[in-house]
DNA sequence: GATGAATGAGAGTTCATTCAT
DNA sequence: TATGAATGAACTCTCATTCAT
């Protein structure tokens, strides 16, 4: 095995359990995933686990942070397009709407909400990772085009911050049902159907004139 | 002993159970929870905690379903209130809106949907009990009374059950965030900041004219 | 089972936890040991032990307590025999001494011991509950003795107290080496002429005239 | 670097890795000495020290020999003292008991000998290092001495070996317990003392006239 | 019906030891 | 030679569940 690989190697065993120690919180919840399962889905041995993370709950802590990266990174592509000039706003919006609830409905998204969900309590910090580190950012940058459209006349609102919220609770806000609080995955049309009843009543709202 | 008083003792004991068993359950997750606590809390010995109940998955369901049926009866209530004549639309939907957030941000109703969120993968039945039981039969009730309201002439929409659905979405789709995933409380002014929001967004889309 | 047998029968289960773990500890060390040995040999589940004992610390303080109990009623039944009127002196510290060295070199005494000195350090308290408890005592009875010897001019000495302590270390001294620092049994003959020689000595340094 | 100081370089390697695990050892026992430790303590990685020691087992006996040798180096000398000439006989013997005492309460002779009554079971060999190796041959040269001095007529005893063993017995009879089992270490003034009174029993049974 | 006692199964974690570099 | 990384085996301790009273 060259030096090369050696490397590669440490570092795609800390990938790979850090994909299944997800994978497992995900799918059993915190408590009951058990540490041999996940070194077993990782393909190594359960002290190589504890040689690469202190202890379980520091695997979920960075596990999880693994997670919300990926995902801000997603997220904030999405909400870029908004910046693309001369499209018509209604077709701009639904495609950001529907690439959000891409985002949001995607398997791993869901998962890691309920992950969250169930474990916020004992784990504080998870959800600061979550919030702080990906939903508030991403609406920042949400608000942030929204009150850049209104300067361009293209949006009437005076509150962008509320505006941002409010078009991420209509695409949003019937999603924990429909997936069955993140237990099955949406179809396509579906999800366009969502977002275009949110643009709809959005625009009817903060729409131009 | 008489048999009266024996006999409340035992229905007594059921409830204290099946109390005490959602309290452990909602703090601590259903895995984490152990029977032992939830006999302690119940003032009972374990052994009588598996006599009223098959075991630890049933007592989960039987404690959710008692949840369920509270939470349904309050939100019903509160929708009800919209069938109360000649008041003014928008007061109107700021009470009532007011009074489904205060339900839903209320200790154990933030406490079931965190079990909820939890669970849902291993116990696909609790969210049957709890979307059937509880939310679907609510937007049904709020979309029937928004479909009368249309007819009145007081809202213009020709989809009450999508009007409904996004009015709970203005009202709710920020909770997650705000509640910290349900584990926090929510001030009293800032519940009632995101109602008139809510509802000022909700009246700009479908109010008459 | 009778209501008494039941009552036993946990008691019982006590006792042969409490002798297991003492046969364990004292021929595997503690750290060494493993609870589960331990349960085996007491015929009970690994879980039954820790339904009566805290943890293994708390298993190993009560072990070594109820041995230190045995062998204080030992060793100050011997020391008492000092209060037989009417024997000759050299015999009688014969008999006496004999019955010491046999107390000190039985195989219990001496894993209580080895254990002991393996574990201070980590457990300060074992030793307070052996030296206070036992050897303290022990030797306070000696002294006790001897002062009445001395005042009955049966005795040449000033300080009953370091008598006691050089009668004992003259018997014991070098049952160290003799037990292979307590890991095997010495013969009776052994001991006989270990015995004779300290009272041998001991009279030449105390003897009365 | 030259070859020189890589030879001097592993043989400091070996000794930190020998001083450290006696340490470790001495402080923690053996079965609870974790090898990480170890190695930790000697500034070397775990595996420098399997290629130094076969096993821990193997480990253990090296430190202890080598701690025995400088034991066995101390005591000869102290008893060699008793070979200067013209002295008076209760001051040798007082100074040669008191720099025994000193030695078998030096803080590593202490945990020796804890470490040998903890692992004499699992270890005989390791008993036989310290008895055969060192005590032993310290009481020979102690009983040459006595022997020395009774044909000079300075003592009257027939039996050197027993008077040997006699004196270290009440030198040392009392110390497990003065230095609770090893555990501590005791003031000058105490050891005077118990020499002091050792050596005045002693030369009431063996002291010419 | 209610309970104290007991237990089998399994959890997280550690550690002596080996291997590839 | 020295080492960082990996691992299998073992450990303490917990818990849902059952049974005799």
């Amino acid at each position: 095995m060259s030096a090369v690989t050696a490397g590669r190697g440490r570092i795609d065993k800390r990938l790979a359990i850090l994909d299944a120690a997800f994978a497992v919180f995900a799918r059993e919840g915190y408590a009951q995933a058990s540490v041999d399962v996940i070194a077993a889905e990782a393909g190594v041995a359960k002290a190589t686990v504890y040689s690469h993370f202190q202890d379980k709950e520091n695997l979920l802590l960075r596990a999880v942070e693994a997670q919300a990266e990926r995902a801000l990174a997603r997220n904030l592509a999405v909400v870029d397009r908004l910046a693309e000039p001369g499209r018509e706003l209604a077709a701009l919006l639904e495609e950001v709407g529907y690439r959000l609830l891409e985002c949001y409905v995607e398997a791993r998204s869901l998962a890691l909400w309920r992950l969250l969900a169930s474990e916020v309590v004992q784990f504080p910090t998870l959800f600061e990772i979550v919030q702080v580190g990906v939903a508030d950012r991403v609406a920042d940058a949400l608000a942030d085009r929204f009150a850049r459209l209104a300067v361009a006349g293209r949006l009437d609102l005076d509150d962008p911050v509320l505006a941002a919220e409010q078009f991420v609770s209509l695409l949003i806000g019937s999603m924990a049902g429909r997936t069955r609080l993140g237990s099955r995955e949406v179809g396509a049309e579906e999800l366009r159907a969502v977002t275009q009843a949110a643009v709809r009543t959005f625009l009817k709202a903060f729409g131009p004139g």
